[in-house]
RNA sequence: GGAGCGGUAGUUAAGUCGGUUAUAACGCCGGCCUGUCACGCCGGAGGCCGAGGGUUCGAGUCCCUUCCGCUCCGCCA
């Protein structure tokens, strides 16, 4: 059908816009416009036909009179879902009990006069609209026909915004944005790099950077001293609804900043942000919580404080129970929802088999009711138990327990991540409110069971605490970290520390994370090697862009808030990267393929060879 | 590496205990229609039930393998 269309299809010539799909007013009733866009929905009436022509900007209803302008009228009938038009007519009110109160553009149409067919399109494989509900993976084939749909539209221009705003606050605040490069050195330390083969130098690569964290330092060094980048970032990690291999973090640094400092910036920078974008006054500044104490209360580093829940540990009061589960247990923590009382087995059910995602062998729980405590532990519970329980908890007649015991850091995330999936289900978190939060005083390193090592809990360059330079290698699991998180609804948005700033210490964090001094000379040579040539204090963060937006957006993946996102096995459908390459090119980057795909089947085995 | 959910017409979904010609809505095509606005009315076309194998007289439905999408665990300095 299109094709037949397509011989209705002009050149725009000399038709110039004159006003966008969402402009037009009763305030422009009588004007002579011009409008270019898709055509979203046509009604025609054999007589009268309607459309609704869209742009980034709205609709704008078209009609098409015999009685007015017949020559406009006669071919009108053609138009489709799609077709790209240009309009050229009169402003008119619409007729009384004609007005559409849902449109922006509802008091008014447009009389065409004349019209132009710019282009046809076949049918879209799925509605160009916010109210579709299309598949993911249709979504993502069909790329640019979901961009099209407002909602997302909305999303990047929004994301615009937030990028615009950080940089006029950034550059008010006498950062320069200074791009660091692409093609990098690959590092050990943190996730796996995606690396780039050398064709003039063969049997060597390049890695992508995860984030420009040395050559903002560097930077520094260079004495910069106030550097910040809009910056794609890689990582050649598992995905997630808001993990993709690249992601674009507003990266700041500066030197001569304490925690005070780079913490005011951020606070600052997100004010500008808020208000610029969302036209929100954020209180400033945001409240801060010890990472231990987030721990505690919430069982992850990035409490969520839209609401309560908080968990809180009773291994003491168990310590010596009939329970053995309780008595021996490293920790035992307890949460208490109000009013839970009336939860189904059903629903514990459910709750049970989501904490044993974590790990968690089951849930134990009790009711309180009026007479008793009705649970399948309660017999096992001595009255002090119960009374050193019911203080710690201010348990009250109607609420339910849920108790959580072992490995401290299974406990801590199996109710943890209850407590957000119990504030999600019970509808606990307020809508539309944006509860900041600092956490701070994070641990130095963490233990990797899998390299029977520690490693850097933020990254290597991270300054320890004052007074926790020996801790380095005393008692590293106490060493504190001058390092913070900005959490946002219970997402980090943000990271960053005070760094080294001293060649001596760096080595001497290196020397703790297992590296021989030749080896830390060899991966990071050029940064001890400029840490011992006058590098001045600094320190920085690093805002996720993408999540961020999404928040901002209320979208439930940073794929909504990205152009051209990967799909979870990091592929795009778009464009069908990755693909595999010709053997000439390997061959000028001196490769061979340990195994040749296509050997296996890649998809559907439609094409597979079947040797 | 692991757990779960999904894949049926262009799209979104229904499809019972394995049993006739696989449904519906929207979209698409044709016709009618001068005030619709997700127009309406009448008619029509449209299916590799993701793919491969198996069980069975018979498979969209049961079993196995596999591909794709999503959520999560591990992983993500």
């Amino acid at each position: 059908m299109q094709r037949e269309h397509q011989k209705f299809v002009t050149e725009l010539g000399d038709w110039h816009r004159s006003h966008s799909c969402g402009q037009l007013t009763i305030n422009n009733d009588g004007e002579d416009v011009c409008l270019m866009g898709w055509v979203q929905y046509r009604r025609d009436h054999g007589g009268l036909i309607f459309v609704d022509l869209r742009d980034r900007d709205g609709l704008t209803q078209i009609v098409f009179s015999p009685d007015i302008a017949p020559a406009a009228h006669e071919n009108a009938h053609i138009l489709r879902s799609e077709y790209v038009l240009a309009v050229k007519g009169k402003v008119r009110p619409r007729p009384d009990g004609m007005i559409n109160a849902n449109m922006v553009t509802g008091q008014i149409e447009i009389v065409a006069y004349e019209w132009k067919l710019l282009n046809t399109s076949k049918t879209p494989p799925f509605p160009i609209e916010d109210r579709s509900d299309a598949g993911e993976n249709l979504r993502l084939t069909w790329r640019y026909l979901d961009l099209r749909r407002p909602r997302m539209q909305a999303n990047l221009r929004l994301r615009h915004k937030v990028s615009q705003a950080a940089r006029c606050y950034l550059d008010d605040n006498g950062f320069t944005e200074v791009e660091t490069p692409v093609l990098t050195k690959s590092t050990p330390e943190g996730a796996r790099d995606f690396l780039v083969p050398s064709r003039l130098n063969n049997g060597e690569f390049f890695a992508l950077p995860q984030s420009p964290q040395l050559f903002k330092q560097l930077l520094m060094v260079a004495g910069m001293e106030r550097y910040f980048q809009i910056v794609r970032c890689f990582r050649d990690e598992d995905l997630r609804a808001d993990r993709q291999p690249e992601f674009t973090q507003v990266d700041l640094e500066m030197s001569f900043a304490d925690e005070e400092q780079v913490m005011g910036i951020a606070e600052g920078l997100m004010a500008r942000v808020f208000k610029d974008v969302m036209g929100k006054e954020l209180a400033l500044p945001f409240p801060r919580m010890p990472w231990d104490e987030a721990m505690a209360r919430y069982g992850v580093d990035k409490p969520d404080t839209r609401f309560g829940l908080e968990l809180v540990d009773l291994t003491e009061i168990v310590r010596g129970s009939g329970f053995k589960l309780f008595a021996t247990a490293q920790l035992v923590k307890g949460m208490k929802v109000p009013g839970g009382e009336s939860m189904t087995r059903k629903e514990i059910d459910a709750f049970t088999e989501f904490v044993k995602i974590y790990g968690a062998q089951g849930l134990a729980w009790i009711k309180i009711k009026a007479d008793e405590w009705q649970s399948p532990i309660a017999k096992f519970l001595s009255d002090e138990e119960r009374k050193g329980i019911a203080e710690a908890l201010d348990l009250q007649i109607g609420d339910i327990v849920f108790f959580q015991a072992g490995e401290p850091s299974m406990v801590n995330a199996a109710l943890g991540n209850l407590r957000v999936h119990l504030g999600n289900h019970l509808k606990l978190i307020p809508e539309n409110s944006f509860n900041f939060l600092w956490v701070t005083d994070f641990p130095l390193y963490e233990y990797n069971e899998e390299d029977k090592r520690y490693v850097a809990c933020h990254h290597p360059f991270t300054s320890p605490a004052p007074g926790h330079m020996e801790l380095m290698v005393t008692d590293p699991a106490k060493a504190r970290a001058r390092a913070y998180d900005m959490v946002l609804n219970g997402c980090e948005v943000g990271g960053g520390s005070i760094r080294i700033h001293s060649g001596e210490v760096q080595r001497r964090m290196f020397e703790a994370l297992g590296f021989t001094p030749e080896q830390a000379e060899e991966q990071f040579g050029f940064l001890i090697q400029a840490l011992d040539l006058g590098a001045p204090p600094h320190g920085g963060l690093a805002f996720g862009l993408d999540r961020l937006v999404m928040l901002l957006t209320s979208s439930p993946s940073i794929r909504d808030v990205i152009a051209f996102p990967k799909t979870q096995k990091a592929t795009c459908l778009m464009t069908d990267a990755p693909s595999t390459v010709s053997s000439r090119q390997l061959r000028e980057l001196g490769l061979r393929l340990r195994e040749v795909p296509g050997a296996e089947q890649k998809k559907d085995g439609a094409a597979a060879d079947k040797a």
